[in-house]
DNA sequence: TCCAAATTCAATTGATCACTTGAATGAAAG
DNA sequence: CTTTCATTCAAGTGATCAATTGAATTTGGA
């Protein structure tokens, strides 16, 4: 009888933990992980999440509709459409916090890492610190290859943008003397991986940032939007 | 078909956040938060466990099986008993983050804060680097109000130990010059909050720690070992 | 007012989870 | 070596969740 007692029970404290276990239960399934990466990108409706997310629309709507009670996300209504985003930025934190579980002391997660992403970058990733450090010298360049509709909702100061799709045929858009940082939605997205793999199979030097643009935006540090 | 993509996907992506969703929908029932709480406190075995949490035997060891699949506690074996504890303290940054969703997001965990909780003390809890500070000054009486099996497991170096239910009649044993600082599991632990409240009915003055023992021995801050 | 688009709701089916019971391990003690 | 005790495993039942489908709702425009 799962969770029925919640309802009925006065006991303060299992009240307490039955609330935070709802929290948990609403990260508790892959899509609604991707789905939260995609909201953290910036703003965005059910039938853009969908889409990004490889979902079906009212599938994805369901979902969505979880995360909302769950208090991870708010919506707000836009003329015909609902605008999903983070309710608050520890949402990130949470997120990070399952991540860093995993990463030590799941065994499929630390296959997968070190099967496909350790594969394409073996590499320390670029700090959070070190990278806001760099720019503000500007001895670095920094390159964001997510798709251009995500960069224009929000992206760091100074980035670059040039979609993972895109980048082969357009390295001469990139000087060849800094190394170059790329990043893209956060510390797993293949997006940043597969460039830097190529970026480096083309005589670039070339690392990743450890995180993602929602994350350097709930550090405080200094983004812009719009496209460039 | 929850989940049952994971295995045969070769997506890394999308393995890797079902990988993070397990630990997820480890942490997605209040039992085994509850457990969860009890095993920070100290190593011990799966019958204390299910005694301490309320819960049956088998289903106790059930709960602990799921959390131990998920990496969130280890167990060894001790003679004819299995220990389980933590694997690892990042395990409580990760249930602050839930706590923290759920305390500004979920209107449940809000009601049974407000109605509760906060009927019980109003005032704000004193922080860990606060607590330490007074305890290094000797300017504070910090109380232990957890049973004496869990305090002999570990304290906070200084407490003294008087177990909630013998407070009313050994009142004596505090003095009455200092503030008492009272804390006990964590940071919505009962024990700590009927303290205070009795405390103050009292005539003490009396506060309570923000957290519990196991985030204090999480962030590296002195702690003693066996009965006083 | 009526229609079209975006989203949510409602209902269905199959899968997974929770709790219980009884049997099966595995180590320790006689 | 058998017994005992702590724990885990296996199986069954009822409840909850995931994905899909079609209907209902809400808003903006014709």
């Amino acid at each position: 009888m799962r969770g029925s007692e919640s309802t009925t029970n006065t006991n303060p404290k299992r009240a307490l933990y039955d609330s935070f276990a709802a929290v948990a239960q609403a990260l508790a399934h892959g899509s609604r992980l991707e789905l939260l990466e995609h909201v953290a990108q910036g703003e965005r409706s059910v039938e853009a999440l969908a889409a990004v997310a490889g979902l079906n629309f009212a599938n994805a709507s369901q979902h969505l509709l979880l995360l909302r009670r769950a208090g991870l996300v708010r919506s707000r209504r836009d003329g015909k459409r609902v605008l999903y985003r983070l309710s608050e930025p520890a949402v990130l934190d949470l997120l990070g916090a399952v991540r860093r579980i995993a990463e030590s002391n799941v065994a499929e997660a630390r296959d997968v890492i070190a099967g496909y992403f350790q594969a394409r970058d073996s590499l320390e990733p670029v700090s959070r610190h070190e990278l806001a450090d760099r720019l503000r010298r500007k001895a670095v360049t920094l390159l964001d290859v997510r798709p251009s509709d995500e960069f224009a909702l929000g992206h760091v100061a100074g980035a670059i943008n040039i979609p993972l799709k895109e980048l082969l045929r357009r390295l001469d858009d990139l000087p060849r003397g800094k190394e170059v940082v790329a990043y893209c939605r956060g510390a797993y997205c293949v997006l940043s991986f597969e460039a830097v793999a190529l970026l480096r199979r083309k005589g670039f030097r070339a690392r990743r940032f450890e995180a993602g643009y929602p994350e350097w935006r709930a550090s405080g540090l200094p983004v812009r939007v719009g496209s460039p």
